[in-house]
DNA sequence: TGAATACCAACTAAAATACTAGGAATTAAA
DNA sequence: TTTAATTCCTAGTATTTTAGTTGGTATTCA
């Protein structure tokens, strides 16, 4: 039950193009050096949030990603989704609404824990909003806005 | 962010004891078949159980398990945490109240997101009893107590 | 033209998961 | 007192997932 470094990462660099990619494209080189996160891995999670229409990209010298949408419409469960895949704790179609394929649908019981589980899940990310992770951030002045400054270890 | 087999086959379990262990101990080998889990990986599960305080063993023919404590004082988070560990989707200290030696702390602004998700997982287990879904067991009839017709694949 | 960038596919080491194997200790019943 | 049924314990292993790395190609600005 825990979330891997590309939710954990990929949140943390998109909270990073919140917060310093207003102006311009940032590079994915000074969101890795910021956040402290290999340039290639973060290549990868970069590419998800980008298919997934999350962020999107300049190519090119000077190129680099800014927020596809305003950060009042992206939800902290859009962007956990797109980098981990589904939130749910197990892989059962019913608990989601879907159409069930399983046998033991009907003598099933635990389904009712693993639904409240999910639920209360996709509650607490779906209603929260990148921006009001930016705005913590800026109230908190941290230095994810001074780079310089940055720390080297032990981020989430 | 999924539970494992430990998690899902041993609530099973100690679900199966709720139903079936009322009168006397249940050997493993019923429950294994009842559940349809292989008896010795169940055997480690609910070794885990034994050593939590959560189910109480007799040692030798018709020997067997049964609920430590009664089910109204069982909580699902109790059953899950005793199996996967701790439930809370990043390891931080802060996020569940204790001493952080986290030195990006102060900078740090996902960890009120993992906050917030852990303490919604907590709500939904904590909250929820053992005996909670006995009585929806027992309310649906379901093939937990009619072992013989049990079906044989697709448990979640 | 060259430097800086995004983009892409494949590879790999380490860890976790989901078991299995083989036995020792205990106890009820024949 | 033996035997069968059971819990208890330790260690092994195949597979999958994680967390990256490597080595390139394509694009664009100056």
């Amino acid at each position: 039950m825990k979330l891997s470094t590309k939710g954990r990462y990929g949140l943390r660099a998109v909270l990073d193009l919140g917060l310093n990619g207003t102006q311009e494209a940032v590079s994915l080189s000074s969101i890795a050096e910021r956040q402290n996160i290999s340039i290639s891995y973060l290549e990868q999670l970069i590419a998800k949030l980008r298919k997934s229409g999350i962020v999107k990209s300049t190519r090119g010298a000077k190129g680099g990603y800014i927020l596809a949408k305003p950060a009042e419409e992206i939800s902290v469960g859009d962007i956990l989704r797109c980098l981990e895949g589904d939130l749910s704790p197990v892989d059962c179609a019913e608990i989601m609404g879907g159409e069930t394929t399983c046998s033991a649908s009907d003598i099933c019981v635990t389904k009712f824990v693993w639904k409240r589980i999910n639920d209360s899940i996709h509650e607490a990310v779906d209603n929260l909003m990148l921006s009001e992770l930016v705005e913590e951030a800026q109230s908190m002045k941290t230095k994810y806005i001074n780079p310089i400054e940055k720390k080297k270890e032990g981020f989430c």
